[in-house]
DNA sequence: TAGTCTGTGTGACTTATATCACGGTAGCTG
DNA sequence: CAGCTACCGTGATATAAGTCACACAGACTA
Protein backbone atom coordinates (compact mmCIF):
# COMPACT_ATOMS: atom_id res chain seq x y z
CA UNK A 1 0.00 0.00 0.00
CA UNK A 2 1.24 3.13 -1.30
CA UNK A 3 1.12 5.79 1.32
CA UNK A 4 1.59 8.55 -0.69
CA UNK A 5 -1.77 7.33 -3.29
CA UNK A 6 -3.61 7.09 -0.10
CA UNK A 7 -2.98 11.34 0.37
CA UNK A 8 -3.33 11.77 -2.74
CA UNK A 9 -7.27 10.25 -2.48
CA UNK A 10 -7.67 11.40 0.46
CA UNK A 11 -6.29 14.91 0.79
CA UNK A 12 -6.66 17.11 4.20
CA UNK A 13 -6.43 14.12 6.96
CA UNK A 14 -3.82 14.76 9.65
CA UNK A 15 -0.22 13.26 9.03
CA UNK A 16 -0.35 10.64 11.93
CA UNK A 17 -3.52 9.41 10.13
CA UNK A 18 -2.42 8.60 7.38
CA UNK A 19 0.39 6.12 9.11
CA UNK A 20 -2.68 4.66 11.18
CA UNK A 21 -4.64 4.06 7.98
CA UNK A 22 -1.30 2.15 6.46
CA UNK A 23 -0.72 0.30 9.36
CA UNK A 24 -4.35 -0.92 10.24
CA UNK A 25 -6.25 -0.72 6.79
CA UNK A 26 -6.32 -4.32 4.89
CA UNK A 27 -6.45 -3.78 1.31
CA UNK A 28 -9.26 -5.71 -0.51
CA UNK A 29 -9.03 -6.65 -4.60
CA UNK A 30 -11.91 -6.90 -6.61
CA UNK A 31 -12.98 -7.85 -9.78
CA UNK A 32 -15.94 -6.02 -11.61
CA UNK A 33 -18.82 -7.52 -10.55
CA UNK A 34 -18.07 -9.15 -7.86
CA UNK A 35 -20.36 -8.47 -4.23
CA UNK A 36 -18.76 -6.06 -1.48
CA UNK A 37 -21.36 -5.81 0.89
CA UNK A 38 -24.77 -8.12 1.00
CA UNK A 39 -28.23 -6.96 2.35
CA UNK A 40 -28.27 -8.49 6.06
CA UNK A 41 -24.39 -9.19 5.86
CA UNK A 42 -22.67 -8.21 9.31
CA UNK A 43 -20.39 -5.08 8.89
CA UNK A 44 -16.89 -5.61 10.88
CA UNK A 45 -15.21 -2.83 9.01
CA UNK A 46 -15.19 0.66 7.99
CA UNK A 47 -14.54 0.76 3.48
CA UNK A 48 -12.53 3.15 1.60
CA UNK A 49 -12.19 3.26 -2.44
CA UNK A 50 -8.70 3.47 -3.39
CA UNK A 51 -9.58 2.57 -7.02
CA UNK A 52 -12.49 1.70 -9.53
CA UNK A 53 -16.53 2.42 -8.60
CA UNK A 54 -18.67 0.51 -6.50
CA UNK A 55 -22.69 0.43 -7.35
CA UNK A 56 -24.64 0.96 -4.44
CA UNK A 57 -28.22 -1.15 -4.52
CA UNK A 58 -31.28 -1.21 -2.41
CA UNK A 59 -33.30 -4.58 -2.52
CA UNK A 60 -36.48 -5.36 -2.47
CA UNK A 61 -38.17 -8.49 -0.74
CA UNK A 62 -38.14 -10.58 -4.55
CA UNK A 63 -34.27 -9.15 -4.80
CA UNK A 64 -34.96 -6.87 -7.27
CA UNK A 65 -32.03 -5.02 -7.26
CA UNK A 66 -31.94 -0.58 -7.67
CA UNK A 67 -29.80 1.62 -8.19
CA UNK A 68 -29.26 4.43 -5.72
CA UNK A 69 -25.42 5.93 -6.18
CA UNK A 70 -22.21 5.18 -7.26
CA UNK A 71 -18.61 5.38 -4.92
CA UNK A 72 -15.73 6.16 -6.70
CA UNK A 73 -12.32 6.45 -5.63
CA UNK A 74 -11.64 8.58 -2.89
CA UNK A 75 -14.38 8.29 -0.87
CA UNK A 76 -15.96 6.06 2.01
CA UNK A 77 -19.19 4.07 2.20
CA UNK A 78 -21.11 5.85 4.54
CA UNK A 79 -23.39 3.05 5.38
CA UNK A 80 -20.60 0.69 6.20
CA UNK A 81 -19.25 3.92 8.78
CA UNK A 82 -22.79 4.02 10.51
CA UNK A 83 -23.32 0.66 10.28
CA UNK A 84 -20.33 -0.44 11.93
CA UNK A 85 -20.28 2.18 14.59
CA UNK A 86 -22.82 0.38 15.82
CA UNK A 87 -21.88 -3.21 15.20
CA UNK A 88 -25.16 -3.30 12.17
CA UNK A 89 -25.98 -4.92 9.43
CA UNK A 90 -26.18 -3.81 5.82
CA UNK A 91 -29.27 -2.82 4.13
CA UNK A 92 -27.53 -2.29 0.90
CA UNK A 93 -25.70 -4.08 -1.83
CA UNK A 94 -22.16 -3.05 -3.00
CA UNK A 95 -21.20 -4.78 -6.35
CA UNK A 96 -17.73 -3.33 -8.09
CA UNK A 97 -19.05 -1.80 -11.32
CA UNK A 98 -15.51 -1.88 -12.15
CA UNK A 99 -12.53 -3.88 -11.03
CA UNK A 100 -12.19 -2.23 -8.20
CA UNK A 101 -9.41 -2.21 -4.53
CA UNK A 102 -10.93 -1.32 -1.36
CA UNK A 103 -9.19 -0.60 2.28
CA UNK A 104 -10.80 -2.01 4.89
CA UNK A 105 -10.55 -0.09 8.38
CA UNK A 106 -11.41 -2.50 11.20
CA UNK A 107 -14.47 -0.92 13.28
CA UNK A 108 -12.61 -0.32 16.53
CA UNK A 109 -10.30 2.65 14.84
CA UNK A 110 -13.57 4.41 13.77
CA UNK A 111 -14.43 5.40 17.33
CA UNK A 112 -10.63 6.21 18.26
CA UNK A 113 -9.61 8.15 15.36
CA UNK A 114 -13.25 10.09 15.66
CA UNK A 115 -12.01 11.41 19.23
CA UNK A 116 -8.13 11.87 18.15
CA UNK A 117 -8.13 13.11 14.68
CA UNK A 118 -10.23 16.30 13.85
CA UNK A 119 -9.55 15.56 10.11
CA UNK A 120 -11.12 12.19 10.64
CA UNK A 121 -14.30 13.54 12.13
CA UNK A 122 -14.65 16.13 9.29
CA UNK A 123 -14.12 13.69 6.74
CA UNK A 124 -16.70 11.15 8.18
CA UNK A 125 -19.52 14.20 8.26
CA UNK A 126 -18.71 15.75 5.10
CA UNK A 127 -19.15 11.45 3.42
CA UNK A 128 -22.19 11.32 5.19
CA UNK A 129 -23.39 14.93 4.47
CA UNK A 130 -23.13 14.08 0.59
CA UNK A 131 -23.92 10.53 0.61
CA UNK A 132 -27.47 12.16 2.39
CA UNK A 133 -28.06 14.74 -0.65
CA UNK A 134 -27.27 12.07 -2.99
CA UNK A 135 -29.86 9.79 -1.82
CA UNK A 136 -32.11 13.24 -1.68
CA UNK A 137 -31.61 13.32 -5.16
CA UNK A 138 -32.58 9.84 -5.96
CA UNK A 139 -35.95 10.46 -4.14
CA UNK A 140 -36.47 13.72 -5.95
CA UNK A 141 -35.45 11.52 -9.77
CA UNK A 142 -38.31 9.00 -8.35
CA UNK A 143 -40.93 11.50 -6.91
CA UNK A 144 -40.60 14.18 -9.52
CA UNK A 145 -39.70 12.90 -12.33
CA UNK A 146 -41.18 10.76 -15.59
CA UNK A 147 -38.78 7.71 -16.91
CA UNK A 148 -37.55 9.31 -20.27
CA UNK A 149 -35.88 12.08 -17.53
CA UNK A 150 -34.51 9.27 -15.20
CA UNK A 151 -33.14 7.70 -17.91
CA UNK A 152 -31.25 10.79 -19.37
CA UNK A 153 -30.08 11.25 -15.23
CA UNK A 154 -29.03 7.44 -15.57
CA UNK A 155 -26.92 7.76 -18.42
CA UNK A 156 -25.21 10.67 -17.31
CA UNK A 157 -23.83 9.15 -14.06
CA UNK A 158 -23.11 6.38 -16.15
CA UNK A 159 -20.87 8.22 -18.51
CA UNK A 160 -19.12 10.38 -15.69
CA UNK A 161 -17.91 7.37 -14.22
CA UNK A 162 -17.20 5.16 -17.09
CA UNK A 163 -16.59 7.15 -20.20
CA UNK A 164 -19.38 7.81 -23.17
CA UNK A 165 -19.10 3.76 -24.38
CA UNK A 166 -21.48 2.06 -22.06
CA UNK A 167 -21.29 -1.42 -21.98
CA UNK A 168 -24.64 -2.30 -20.44
CA UNK A 169 -27.53 -3.97 -21.87
CA UNK A 170 -31.30 -2.77 -22.22
CA UNK A 171 -32.16 -5.23 -19.68
CA UNK A 172 -29.25 -4.07 -17.18
CA UNK A 173 -30.57 -0.58 -17.40
CA UNK A 174 -34.18 -1.69 -17.13
CA UNK A 175 -33.17 -3.52 -13.74
CA UNK A 176 -31.19 -0.48 -12.71
CA UNK A 177 -34.09 1.78 -12.83
CA UNK A 178 -36.86 -0.82 -12.29
CA UNK A 179 -38.43 -0.48 -14.89
CA UNK A 180 -38.53 -2.89 -18.05
CA UNK A 181 -36.26 -3.70 -20.82
CA UNK A 182 -39.13 -2.75 -23.43
CA UNK A 183 -39.82 0.72 -22.16
CA UNK A 184 -36.01 1.29 -22.03
CA UNK A 185 -35.50 0.60 -25.85
CA UNK A 186 -38.28 2.81 -26.49
CA UNK A 187 -36.55 5.53 -24.78
CA UNK A 188 -33.29 4.99 -25.93
CA UNK A 189 -35.07 4.82 -29.52
CA UNK A 190 -35.97 8.41 -29.08
CA UNK A 191 -32.84 9.75 -27.61
CA UNK A 192 -30.88 8.15 -30.28
CA UNK A 193 -33.59 10.51 -33.13
CA UNK A 194 -32.77 13.37 -31.31
CA UNK A 195 -28.47 12.20 -31.66
CA UNK A 196 -27.83 11.82 -28.25
CA UNK A 197 -26.84 8.19 -28.36
CA UNK A 198 -25.56 5.97 -30.99
CA UNK A 199 -27.27 2.51 -29.82
CA UNK A 200 -24.42 -1.11 -30.57
CA UNK A 201 -25.33 -4.31 -29.27
CA UNK A 202 -24.16 -4.15 -25.41
CA UNK A 203 -23.37 -1.29 -25.82
CA UNK A 204 -24.67 2.25 -25.87
CA UNK A 205 -22.59 5.49 -27.11
CA UNK A 206 -23.40 8.86 -25.91
CA UNK A 207 -22.94 11.42 -28.23
CA UNK A 208 -24.71 14.17 -26.93
CA UNK A 209 -22.80 17.53 -25.75
CA UNK B 1 -35.63 24.98 30.95
CA UNK B 2 -35.74 21.59 32.66
CA UNK B 3 -32.38 19.54 32.69
CA UNK B 4 -34.48 16.72 34.03
CA UNK B 5 -36.79 16.86 30.60
CA UNK B 6 -33.38 17.13 28.56
CA UNK B 7 -31.91 13.77 30.54
CA UNK B 8 -35.29 11.91 29.95
CA UNK B 9 -35.60 12.80 26.29
CA UNK B 10 -31.94 12.56 25.54
CA UNK B 11 -30.91 9.49 27.79
CA UNK B 12 -27.21 7.83 27.42
CA UNK B 13 -25.37 11.24 27.46
CA UNK B 14 -22.22 11.87 29.64
CA UNK B 15 -23.52 14.73 33.04
CA UNK B 16 -21.17 17.46 31.45
CA UNK B 17 -22.78 17.68 28.35
CA UNK B 18 -26.61 17.88 29.88
CA UNK B 19 -24.93 20.98 31.71
CA UNK B 20 -23.87 22.17 28.49
CA UNK B 21 -26.71 21.83 26.67
CA UNK B 22 -28.63 23.90 28.83
CA UNK B 23 -26.15 26.84 29.11
CA UNK B 24 -25.66 27.10 25.19
CA UNK B 25 -29.02 25.85 23.48
CA UNK B 26 -31.83 28.33 23.16
CA UNK B 27 -35.47 27.55 23.00
CA UNK B 28 -37.50 27.89 19.95
CA UNK B 29 -41.29 27.82 20.07
CA UNK B 30 -43.49 26.85 17.02
CA UNK B 31 -47.19 26.84 16.24
CA UNK B 32 -48.63 23.73 14.54
CA UNK B 33 -47.82 24.35 10.76
CA UNK B 34 -45.05 27.20 11.47
CA UNK B 35 -42.22 26.35 8.86
CA UNK B 36 -38.50 25.89 10.52
CA UNK B 37 -36.25 25.79 7.89
CA UNK B 38 -36.93 26.62 4.65
CA UNK B 39 -35.25 25.13 1.59
CA UNK B 40 -31.70 27.59 0.61
CA UNK B 41 -31.52 28.54 4.38
CA UNK B 42 -28.34 28.78 5.75
CA UNK B 43 -28.15 26.68 9.00
CA UNK B 44 -26.75 28.33 12.29
CA UNK B 45 -27.47 25.60 14.24
CA UNK B 46 -28.16 22.38 15.25
CA UNK B 47 -31.66 21.72 16.52
CA UNK B 48 -32.66 18.99 18.96
CA UNK B 49 -36.82 18.60 18.97
CA UNK B 50 -38.09 18.36 22.83
CA UNK B 51 -41.95 18.32 22.21
CA UNK B 52 -44.25 17.96 19.13
CA UNK B 53 -43.88 16.64 15.49
CA UNK B 54 -41.77 17.92 12.89
CA UNK B 55 -42.17 16.98 9.18
CA UNK B 56 -39.42 17.20 6.68
CA UNK B 57 -40.18 17.79 2.68
CA UNK B 58 -38.44 18.03 -0.30
CA UNK B 59 -39.33 20.45 -2.59
CA UNK B 60 -39.11 20.01 -6.74
CA UNK B 61 -38.36 23.06 -8.60
CA UNK B 62 -42.21 23.67 -8.92
CA UNK B 63 -42.42 24.15 -4.97
CA UNK B 64 -44.63 20.85 -4.85
CA UNK B 65 -44.14 19.62 -1.39
CA UNK B 66 -42.97 15.68 -1.12
CA UNK B 67 -42.94 14.20 2.62
CA UNK B 68 -40.14 12.24 3.19
CA UNK B 69 -40.23 12.03 6.92
CA UNK B 70 -41.18 12.93 11.05
CA UNK B 71 -38.88 13.76 13.78
CA UNK B 72 -39.96 13.58 17.26
CA UNK B 73 -39.12 15.11 20.37
CA UNK B 74 -36.00 12.97 21.98
CA UNK B 75 -34.80 13.51 18.21
CA UNK B 76 -32.67 15.37 16.28
CA UNK B 77 -32.07 17.51 12.82
CA UNK B 78 -29.63 15.20 11.07
CA UNK B 79 -29.51 16.97 7.97
CA UNK B 80 -28.96 20.12 10.24
CA UNK B 81 -25.72 18.61 11.70
CA UNK B 82 -24.28 18.18 8.43
CA UNK B 83 -25.42 21.17 7.41
CA UNK B 84 -24.07 23.22 10.45
CA UNK B 85 -21.04 20.95 10.77
CA UNK B 86 -19.86 22.41 7.44
CA UNK B 87 -21.87 26.06 7.51
CA UNK B 88 -24.25 24.93 4.26
CA UNK B 89 -27.88 25.57 3.32
CA UNK B 90 -30.69 23.40 3.82
CA UNK B 91 -31.86 20.98 1.13
CA UNK B 92 -35.35 20.30 2.78
CA UNK B 93 -38.37 21.80 4.47
CA UNK B 94 -39.17 21.73 7.64
CA UNK B 95 -42.15 22.75 9.05
CA UNK B 96 -44.11 21.83 12.90
CA UNK B 97 -47.20 19.43 12.16
CA UNK B 98 -48.15 19.89 15.90
CA UNK B 99 -47.16 23.20 18.34
CA UNK B 100 -43.55 22.22 18.70
CA UNK B 101 -40.85 23.28 20.60
CA UNK B 102 -36.71 22.98 19.51
CA UNK B 103 -33.79 23.40 21.13
CA UNK B 104 -31.46 25.16 18.95
CA UNK B 105 -27.43 24.69 19.48
CA UNK B 106 -24.91 27.02 17.64
CA UNK B 107 -23.02 25.04 14.96
CA UNK B 108 -19.29 25.98 17.19
CA UNK B 109 -20.37 23.36 19.76
CA UNK B 110 -20.99 20.50 17.42
CA UNK B 111 -17.34 20.27 16.42
CA UNK B 112 -16.18 20.42 20.26
CA UNK B 113 -18.61 18.55 22.15
CA UNK B 114 -18.03 15.71 18.90
CA UNK B 115 -14.08 15.59 20.22
CA UNK B 116 -14.83 16.14 23.95
CA UNK B 117 -18.13 13.87 24.69
CA UNK B 118 -17.88 10.68 23.11
CA UNK B 119 -21.92 10.04 24.23
CA UNK B 120 -22.32 13.23 22.03
CA UNK B 121 -20.36 11.19 18.95
CA UNK B 122 -22.48 7.95 19.64
CA UNK B 123 -25.82 10.46 19.47
CA UNK B 124 -24.78 11.95 16.51
CA UNK B 125 -23.69 8.62 14.61
CA UNK B 126 -27.25 7.21 15.45
CA UNK B 127 -29.01 9.58 14.76
CA UNK B 128 -27.46 9.85 11.05
CA UNK B 129 -28.08 6.19 11.12
CA UNK B 130 -31.73 6.21 11.97
CA UNK B 131 -32.14 9.26 9.05
CA UNK B 132 -30.19 7.38 6.85
CA UNK B 133 -32.73 3.94 7.36
CA UNK B 134 -35.78 6.71 7.05
CA UNK B 135 -34.58 7.99 3.61
CA UNK B 136 -33.79 4.34 2.51
CA UNK B 137 -37.19 3.36 3.35
CA UNK B 138 -39.18 6.17 1.46
CA UNK B 139 -36.69 5.20 -1.48
CA UNK B 140 -38.14 1.51 -1.56
CA UNK B 141 -41.72 2.98 -1.29
CA UNK B 142 -41.85 5.13 -4.18
CA UNK B 143 -39.43 2.67 -6.27
CA UNK B 144 -41.69 -0.67 -5.60
CA UNK B 145 -44.86 0.24 -3.94
CA UNK B 146 -48.16 0.96 -5.71
CA UNK B 147 -50.73 4.19 -4.11
CA UNK B 148 -52.72 1.84 -1.89
CA UNK B 149 -49.53 0.34 -0.50
CA UNK B 150 -47.82 3.47 0.03
CA UNK B 151 -51.21 5.32 0.94
CA UNK B 152 -51.65 2.54 3.70
CA UNK B 153 -47.73 3.10 5.10
CA UNK B 154 -48.46 7.12 5.02
CA UNK B 155 -51.38 6.25 7.34
CA UNK B 156 -49.77 4.37 9.60
CA UNK B 157 -46.97 6.74 10.05
CA UNK B 158 -49.26 9.23 10.81
CA UNK B 159 -51.52 7.40 13.34
CA UNK B 160 -48.12 6.26 14.83
CA UNK B 161 -47.17 10.27 15.44
CA UNK B 162 -50.96 11.90 15.77
CA UNK B 163 -52.86 9.08 17.03
CA UNK B 164 -55.78 7.47 14.87
CA UNK B 165 -58.20 10.68 14.67
CA UNK B 166 -56.07 12.15 11.79
CA UNK B 167 -57.06 15.86 10.98
CA UNK B 168 -56.29 16.20 7.23
CA UNK B 169 -57.94 16.80 3.84
CA UNK B 170 -57.38 14.21 0.88
CA UNK B 171 -55.57 16.85 -0.85
CA UNK B 172 -53.17 16.93 1.89
CA UNK B 173 -52.49 13.93 1.44
CA UNK B 174 -52.01 13.76 -2.08
CA UNK B 175 -49.67 16.85 -1.80
CA UNK B 176 -47.54 14.48 0.51
CA UNK B 177 -47.56 11.44 -1.73
CA UNK B 178 -47.47 13.73 -4.62
CA UNK B 179 -50.45 12.49 -5.98
CA UNK B 180 -53.83 13.85 -6.82
CA UNK B 181 -56.41 14.69 -4.56
CA UNK B 182 -59.12 12.00 -6.33
CA UNK B 183 -56.68 9.33 -6.51
CA UNK B 184 -56.62 9.66 -2.88
CA UNK B 185 -59.66 10.20 -2.71
CA UNK B 186 -61.07 6.80 -4.63
CA UNK B 187 -57.69 4.92 -2.24
CA UNK B 188 -59.67 6.16 0.76
CA UNK B 189 -62.99 4.55 -0.35
CA UNK B 190 -61.63 1.24 -0.99
CA UNK B 191 -59.84 1.07 2.59
CA UNK B 192 -63.46 2.09 3.95
CA UNK B 193 -64.80 -0.71 2.45
CA UNK B 194 -62.50 -2.95 3.91
CA UNK B 195 -63.02 -1.33 6.96
CA UNK B 196 -59.67 0.35 7.52
CA UNK B 197 -61.00 3.89 8.03
CA UNK B 198 -64.00 5.42 8.32
CA UNK B 199 -63.52 8.70 6.75
CA UNK B 200 -65.33 12.20 7.92
CA UNK B 201 -65.53 15.76 6.83
CA UNK B 202 -61.52 17.16 7.27
CA UNK B 203 -60.53 13.52 9.11
CA UNK B 204 -59.70 10.61 8.73
CA UNK B 205 -60.22 7.68 11.70
CA UNK B 206 -57.94 4.79 11.11
CA UNK B 207 -59.96 1.80 12.48
CA UNK B 208 -58.11 -1.09 11.27
CA UNK B 209 -56.72 -3.08 13.84
C1' DT C 1 -23.19 -25.07 -41.65
C1' DA C 2 -26.94 -25.68 -38.67
C1' DG C 3 -28.39 -24.86 -34.07
C1' DT C 4 -28.62 -22.25 -30.00
C1' DC C 5 -28.40 -18.28 -27.04
C1' DT C 6 -28.62 -13.62 -25.98
C1' DG C 7 -29.83 -9.12 -27.10
C1' DT C 8 -32.75 -6.03 -29.76
C1' DG C 9 -37.15 -3.97 -32.12
C1' DT C 10 -41.97 -3.44 -32.29
C1' DG C 11 -47.07 -3.91 -32.32
C1' DA C 12 -51.02 -4.87 -29.29
C1' DC C 13 -52.84 -4.80 -25.00
C1' DT C 14 -53.38 -3.94 -19.81
C1' DT C 15 -52.95 -1.39 -15.75
C1' DA C 16 -52.01 2.37 -12.64
C1' DT C 17 -52.31 6.91 -12.12
C1' DA C 18 -53.42 11.64 -13.52
C1' DT C 19 -56.57 14.95 -15.32
C1' DC C 20 -61.02 16.98 -16.54
C1' DA C 21 -65.53 18.08 -15.58
C1' DC C 22 -68.99 17.91 -13.02
C1' DG C 23 -72.38 17.83 -9.05
C1' DG C 24 -73.13 17.52 -4.08
C1' DT C 25 -72.72 18.91 0.75
C1' DA C 26 -71.21 20.87 5.23
C1' DG C 27 -70.32 24.86 7.55
C1' DC C 28 -69.51 29.59 7.75
C1' DT C 29 -70.68 34.65 6.99
C1' DG C 30 -73.14 38.62 5.74
C1' DC D 1 -81.70 32.43 5.18
C1' DA D 2 -78.87 33.18 0.84
C1' DG D 3 -74.81 32.59 -0.87
C1' DC D 4 -69.99 31.40 -0.58
C1' DT D 5 -66.07 28.46 0.03
C1' DA D 6 -63.65 24.33 0.98
C1' DC D 7 -64.08 19.69 0.79
C1' DC D 8 -65.74 15.31 -1.04
C1' DG D 9 -67.48 11.75 -4.68
C1' DT D 10 -67.50 9.95 -9.20
C1' DG D 11 -67.73 9.09 -14.23
C1' DA D 12 -65.10 9.82 -18.52
C1' DT D 13 -60.97 10.19 -20.61
C1' DA D 14 -55.84 10.63 -21.24
C1' DT D 15 -51.19 9.20 -20.52
C1' DA D 16 -47.14 6.70 -18.90
C1' DA D 17 -45.45 2.54 -18.06
C1' DG D 18 -45.52 -2.44 -17.76
C1' DT D 19 -46.59 -6.92 -20.04
C1' DC D 20 -47.17 -10.22 -23.77
C1' DA D 21 -46.05 -12.11 -28.07
C1' DC D 22 -43.25 -12.66 -31.59
C1' DA D 23 -39.76 -11.75 -35.14
C1' DC D 24 -35.04 -11.01 -36.16
C1' DA D 25 -29.99 -10.59 -35.94
C1' DG D 26 -25.28 -11.18 -34.27
C1' DA D 27 -22.16 -14.39 -32.06
C1' DC D 28 -20.64 -18.48 -30.46
C1' DT D 29 -20.56 -23.74 -30.53
C1' DA D 30 -21.06 -28.49 -32.18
Amino acid sequence: MDINNIKHLFPNLEEGLYGEIVNHGTIKELKAGETLLKVGQTIRSTMLILNGVVKLYREDDEGKEFFIYHLDAGQACSLSMVCAAKHETSEVLAKALTDATVLAIPLEFMDQWMSKYKSWYQFVITSYRNRFEELLTTIDAIAFSNMDERLEDYLKKQVNKLGTNLKMTHQDIANDLNSSREVINRLLKKMEAKNWVVIHRNSIEWIKK
